[in-house]
DNA sequence: CGTTCATGTAATCGACGATAACAGCATCGG
DNA sequence: CCGATGCTGTTATCGTCGATTACATGAACG
């Protein structure tokens, strides 16, 4: 195996093993059983290291990743491919902030790659007709909305326990970007719209009532009797 | 001058000016005029004089901004709220980095606080029935969207050499989670009307849930306490 | 055989976060 | 007035880290 893999395998493996989300030279070269001077030759500097161990990661998870590619509908693969971006911050978050948080000036080759990705899902649905907004700033909007999410489900997680976020701020986004879907959703989930609505209005108002005319168990359990409501399906209409 | 906010002071300017977007303890101490051990007496640790000087940072930004605060219609508060969110991150991008980007293991107190700012207005709109979604997921959306706009913006110039793609995220996100159309602007009523139209849409709705979440009794007893909330006052009469 | 160049090693530099140890000095109870 | 207590300031130092210098080794080549 090429020194330079190997070096790069063994910071990998350091890196999602690190509870502070660096690794030191120092430790790669322990682990690694080469002596500093050569890892600066191999890399230039530390982030000459960390920017080819991310893209090493990159390219694994990219791999795995490979044969749900390029589906017949881009549609399908622009959700599919935030969702995987948002996977692989959540598998990888060391790796993760080192791609897009700051602290590397040199962009690294797997953040180009993503971009390039989702670019290219853009440009066949461009080619399609079905794009609202030129596919330069839908890239930005896309990548950028993702990122952030991603790295606030991984640097928060505390703030954000629930990452079904990921699936509303997607949604949102590409809603603005695709023009109106070839079967409109609208019909059944109008009503559920209105009532998830009704719904949080109503909750919002419980604890402002005055006179309140609702005991505190009372209203508690109103409360609980309201969030059940939206949770309750409607009959599916044909899919 | 307190010495600690002098020392605060020092940082934030440093801070500011840096390339490298941090700065070292020794040359805030030099800057300030005190030695290393005060330091640490004052803050404790690097990070705690760092979160105390992005605290510093942000509370003079918003002292700038309170004016434009609390305007009449809540969405243009959530539009304000939004770019003044962005302006901040452009304006001090290093004290930015160090709020929203993982480095700091405490969340610095500025965090919460702009948490806490969308939470109200967004508590405000579910008060008036225009949000179509619950409040909580909807401040981590517009939070995770905004930070990851912000952070693309100030990390990733190049990338981004156009901000108008935080408008074009903002309204994205602000059409998924507002319902349609302000339409009446009725005046103070606008709070009731919308709980009574909530409560008539949740009444309509409950015979309709499939599979049915309430048993006949519950189901009475959820429709009597519906009927109850449109006749309760409102809730703060004088603002 | 001597030159050259790549590779490996020991030792070290400078910056940094953090702390120990000590000195000055004020306050306060006795 | 005095000693104890506690805060403030200073010097010196520790350990870690990124990065480099200087030197040794060995193979390739003319």
């Amino acid at each position: 195996m090429n020194a330079r893999a190997t070096v790069i395998s063994v910071a990998a493996r350091l890196l999602d093993e690190s509870a502070t989300g660096d690794v030191s030279t120092r430790a790669v070269c322990e682990a690694a059983g080469i002596q500093q001077p050569v890892l600066y030759r191999l890399f230039g500097d530390k982030e000459g290291l960390l920017s080819s161990t991310v893209d090493h990661i990159w390219d694994q998870y990219l791999e795995s990743k490979r044969q749900a590619e390029k589906s017949a509908d881009p549609v399908v693969d622009l959700r599919s491919g935030w969702d995987s971006h948002t996977a692989f911050a959540l598998t990888h978050p060391n790796a993760y902030k080192l791609m897009f948080a700051p602290g590397l000036r040199t962009v690294p080759q797997a953040v180009e790659e993503a971009i390039r990705i989702l670019r290219d899902v853009l440009n066949r649905l461009a080619a399609e007709g079905r794009l609202r907004v030129p596919p330069q700033p839908a890239t930005q909007m896309v990548m950028a909305a993702n990122t952030g999410i991603a790295l606030a489900l991984v640097t928060r997680p505390t703030l954000y326990p629930d990452q079904g976020v990921s699936t509303l701020v997607r949604d949102a986004i590409h809603r603005a970007i695709l023009v109106e879907a070839p079967g409109a959703e609208s019909g059944g989930s109008a009503v559920r719209d209105a009532r998830t609505s009704a719904v949080t209005t109503l909750r919002a108002s419980l604890g402002e009532l005055t006179p309140e005319p609702f005991t505190p168990v009372e209203a508690a359990l109103l409360d609980q009797w309201l969030t059940q409501i939206p949770h309750s399906g409607e009959p599916e209409p044909g899919e």
